[in-house]
Order: C-alpha cells, then sequence, then structure tokens
DNA sequence: GCGACGATGGGCT
DNA sequence: GCCCATCGTCGCA
C-alpha cells in the first residue's frame, strides 16, 4: 500500500466546528466486504455538548450515546424514525460528547454497488441525505462505535481536498422541530457544493 | 412495563 | 408540500 492519506485521531480530536469544516471535500470510504464504496463529503451537521438541546447527549450518558463520550475519530452510528441509520464521527476529548452527522455526500467509487442499493433513484439523489448515505454504502448497527482511525478500519475518511471557507455555506441544522432556542437555529450545519452530479453517470 | 417521539425518506396529493 | 411508516431509546410510573 502506498502512503496512506487516512485522517488520524488528531484530526477528530480538534474542535467539533473546525472537523465539521475541514471533513468537507474529504473522502468517506467503506470497506464493504473488500470493496471500496466513497463518496466525498459535502454537507455536515454538528451537534455537541449535553447542552445542546439537539444533541443526543442532552439526556446524559447513555447505553445509546456512550459512543459520543469515547475517544475521538470512532463511528457513532443510531437507529431513527424505525428504519434509518445515521452515520456520525465522535470528536473532541474522551469524557466530552461531540459528533458530526454526515448529510450528504458525493459518491465516486463503488458506483455500481450503489446503483443497486438505490434503485430507482436518480444518481444525484443516491446519496444527498444522512439516511441515504448508510443505505447506499451499506452502514448499519454493525458499525457503531469502530474506530475511524485504525489501519484496516471498516470506515475512515481520506483527506482528498481543502475546501476555502468562502466555497462553504452555513445554516441552521435540519429537522429540530422541538428543539428550543438558540439550540434550533445555531448554523451548525456546513455544506459545500462540489462536481455536478453528472459526473457521476459519466463514470458509470 | 409502557407511552411518546424522533438529527428522515419516499410516495402520493 | 404533506403525510406517515416503523421501532429503538428514554423517561416516568
Amino acid at each position: 500500500m502506498p502512503k496512506t492519506k487516512q485522517l488520524g485521531r488528531d484530526f477528530y480530536a480538534q474542535n467539533t466546528l473546525q472537523v465539521a469544516k475541514e471533513l468537507l471535500g474529504q473522502r468517506l470510504v467503506h470497506m464493504d466486504n473488500g470493496q471500496r464504496l466513497a463518496g466525498i463529503i459535502s454537507e455536515v451537521e454538528v451537534y455537541r455538548g449535553e447542552e445542546d438541546q439537539a444533541c443526543h447527549a442532552r439526556a446524559g450518558f447513555t447505553n445509546r450515546t456512550k459512543v459520543m463520550y469515547g475517544p475521538p475519530g470512532h463511528a457513532y452510528v443510531y437507529f431513527t424514525y424505525g428504519m434509518h441509520w445515521m452515520l456520525n464521527f465522535v470528536t473532541e476529548t474522551e469524557g466530552y460528547p461531540a459528533a458530526v452527522l454526515i448529510r450528504a455526500i458525493q459518491p465516486v467509487e463503488g458506483l455500481k454497488t450503489i446503483a443497486a442499493r438505490r434503485v430507482q433513484v436518480a444518481p444525484q439523489r443516491w446519496t444527498d441525505g444522512p439516511a441515504k448515505i448508510c443505505q447506499a454504502l451499506g452502514i448499519d448497527a454493525r458499525h457503531n462505535g469502530i474506530d475511524l482511525c485504525a489501519s484496516q478500519s471498516e470506515i475512515f475518511v481520506e483527506m482528498e481536498q481543502q475546501v476555502s471557507q468562502t466555497m462553504i455555506t452555513t445554516g441552521p441544522r435540519v429537522g429540530l422541530n422541538n428543539v428550543p432556542e438558540p439550540w434550533k437555529s445555531i448554523p451548525w450545519r456546513f455544506r459545500t457544493s462540489l462536481a455536478k452530479a453528472e459526473n457521476i453517470i459519466d463514470t458509470l
């Protein structure tokens, strides 16, 4: 193997807002039975601290949230709405609950496998939501708690490119209906526009 | 033990 | 744009 571009523990140990912004433009990889399924991260959200009333850790340390309290650089995968899996990366120091939710990627590797899992869905819609990413890449409860920094990790992130601040748009997080202010409106959602969706079709 | 509800997506109006 | 499927988790009795 050539030199690794895999992001290490120090990256995830940074402030969650910094991690979120720097994750934009990087390559999310799932080794799915030996096959690389990957996409460029284009949208993320920050969930940070017990005081954040939108963060699962608002309820404190529970069996569900314990991964968020663990060391940085691990995957926090949880189930919601009776049918959807969500992928998060644990950040900051052990003992402080914080994570980045991966909301959207642009698929770049393993497109045939992804297409097979997203039947009758247009390519530009394959992975434009957090649950869609997990469905397309085959991520579920098995991956909760795994180490993104391990040398043979099933899920990891590769350094791909740096996205300048001017290319990043921010806004309130999505789907926080009954969350009190200021958490409901705090601009902890980060997006960037990447290459056009037609490129996906070209490489199929 | 049990009721309420959710960091959503997909299909239908 | 609106509705709702579907079930794990939490919190309270």
